[in-house]
DNA sequence: TATTAACACGAAACCGTTTTCGTAACAGGT
DNA sequence: ACCTGTTACGAAAACGGTTTCGTGTTAATA
């Protein structure tokens, strides 16, 4: 096992100083061109790379940006993630995912464990027991210390960062417009409680678009799941106690789920019922029928993201100004509406 | 912006020695109750966590696990990630994530970067280019300087290390077997090349089952996609100048995307062909209709990996002794094949 | 010849910990 | 009064770098 070589080890080697020799390999006018060429090609002969971890803890930089997610299973945080690392690593950086798994405990240990100098920035999104809960805390800690934050998709008015979000009700608006424009008149909402604020923003489209179109908008057409998790008996429940022709849903989950129950029931998609959910990720693609969807541009918003932090992070100036980005949704039409 | 607190700042502030406000932190017999009261609530109030960085350039132990996978967008990784996650988690590491992206000078670049400090152990799975290639340099040089690793699924025999795979010719011939015995006499087999080491077993397995059952092996009904990029004219080429009844792929994508080119040709599943895909994720359970799959368990592979590695870094021996351990991959029966 | 500037390098501080070892102060025993 | 043993703490080295500043040597200048 040969073992990594240090600075010290090449200065004792070679008879100089440990100064001499970290000058050297940073071809500083300091050195004489002699004692470079020597150092440096006995660097390379020993293949010497510098201990990330010294050069961290003299810099106080550790270019590493934290990422907590509530879900790595879901699609759109996939590809949220590929765009964070993308951009991330071209600028050297390195991503640390951590999982949440929805828990507020979860999200609060993860970011202190992380706060403590493993990274110079978070990006993050919300667990839904954070957002039901309000409590803000761990983030407002972070952002005190003068560590980055951005917010991505779940955030929260309260915290004063960097944000990305995509116009949520505008993709919902766009998508239940889209229903109304094919003749659809009574079009069920399958959301999650309004905690979630992308599930209150989408929501807010869907109940908009109704009303600038002259629908009443049905409360019982609209379904409050009490979870991420599918509650099939409660979406069973739902289809046998309404009539409806459209069916928009906030995730890709619920959608894909929720067509199978429908289809089950003997009814065809999209003539009997249209579909369009949120996310459009794999299970959009390849469902059967392929779904129309709301792009919600995963990784742009990473890439977005990161690139917002490491623009904070780099940046020289105290400036105390936060912004946040709106990204445009898409509706991608496929086979659960009418073309 | 109240900056972090620094065993010096307590030291300052309490006049004492740093060394002995480490000590009082610890609990250490050393320093007297009075002391030791006094510094703990000091450092309670004002919220000292010990500096990460520090800590591990003291002890050489950065607890962070890299983990470097092909693709994060396959879900059979993300689950893998999962398990990696909780377990690293549960054990105080955090999970360094990079994406080779099925690049080979990306999956290097990628290693040396953390291998320099920043990581105490690898865990990951082969680009195809790094397969295809057969260079495995990066992975002895990173073993070569006693960074311990886990290759899992994909993995290569010519680097010492542990491993983690399934039995992908075992998943393979039982998968083909179910086949069979339902009647199907002409299966067809939809790959990638050979340079995958996880293809060749299945196709190993493939070929097995049917020799086994005197079934003739039938080289035009096995197809090897060049790439991990759907290719659909070669897979239209194909269904059109063959005959099959059945087809097993041997990822997700390459199956559901399949049984839709199956479909369009008006064919019904599983009546005239029966479909099953490796890795049971997301799509095999919503794909319409569902897919009978060859589960490789993710989570469980990835929970192995983690305490494989966690254990070797934890281990005072210096032990070389490196263990293989198959899972057993399970066949889920759902609606691409008869029941 | 004395002064000075340029050159080439080394010493040492520093980042924030941990840990070994040394020692002042005091108590107890003789 | 002397020796010994605790007790309670501090000094300093170490981890592996970067960086500031000081300095010995040489060559150029007055």
């Amino acid at each position: 096992m040969k073992t990594k070589i240090t600075l010290k080890d090449i200065a004792k080697e070679l008879e100089v100083s440990i100064s001499t020799v970290s000058k050297a390999l940073k071809n500083s006018e300091e050195i004489s061109r002699d004692t470079k060429e020597k150092i440096q090609a006995f660097a390379k002969l020993y293949n010497y790379k510098p201990n990330n971890i010294a050069i961290s803890l003299k810099n106080k930089r550790t270019k590493n940006i934290g990422v907590v997610i509530p879900d790595i299973v879901h699609h759109f945080f996939t590809t949220v993630i590929r765009g964070i690392e993308k951009y991330a690593n071209a600028k050297g950086y390195n991503v640390i995912v951590c999982l949440s798994e929805e828990s507020f405990d979860k999200e609060v240990i993860n970011m202190e464990m992380l706060a403590n100098g493993s990274i110079d920035g978070f990006i993050m999104s919300l667990s839904s027991e954070t957002q039901q809960k309000g409590d803000f805390n761990h983030l407002k800690e972070v952002t005190e210390q003068g560590i980055p934050v951005v917010l991505f998709d779940r955030i929260t008015n309260e915290i004063d960062c960097d944000k990305v979000i995509i116009d949520d009700q505008l993709g919902a608006y766009m998508a239940t417009k889209k229903l109304i424009e094919q003749g659809r008149k009574k079009i069920a909402l399958i959301t999650t409680g309004d905690y979630l604020s992308v599930s209150k923003a989408r929501t807010e489209g869907y109940r908009k678009a109704l009303m600038e179109n002259n629908l009443p908008v049905d409360e019982s057409l609209i379904l409050k799941l009490s979870s991420m998790e599918i509650d099939e008996k409660s979406i069973i429940d739902f289809f046998d106690s309404n009539s409806m022709d459209a069916v928009l849903c906030v995730n890709e989950i619920f959608t894909v789920y929720s067509m199978k129950l429908i289809q089950k029931k003997g009814l065809h998609i999209p003539n009997d019922v249209s579909f369009i959910g949120f996310t459009d990720g794999l299970l959009s693609k390849y469902a059967n029928p392929s779904l129309t969807a709301v792009a919600q541009h995963g990784e742009k918003m990473g890439e977005t993201s990161a690139q917002m932090l490491i623009d904070k992070i780099e940046s020289e100036v105290e400036e105390e100004t936060f912004q946040t980005k709106i990204l445009e949704p898409t509706l991608v039409v496929r086979d659960s509406t009418i073309n």
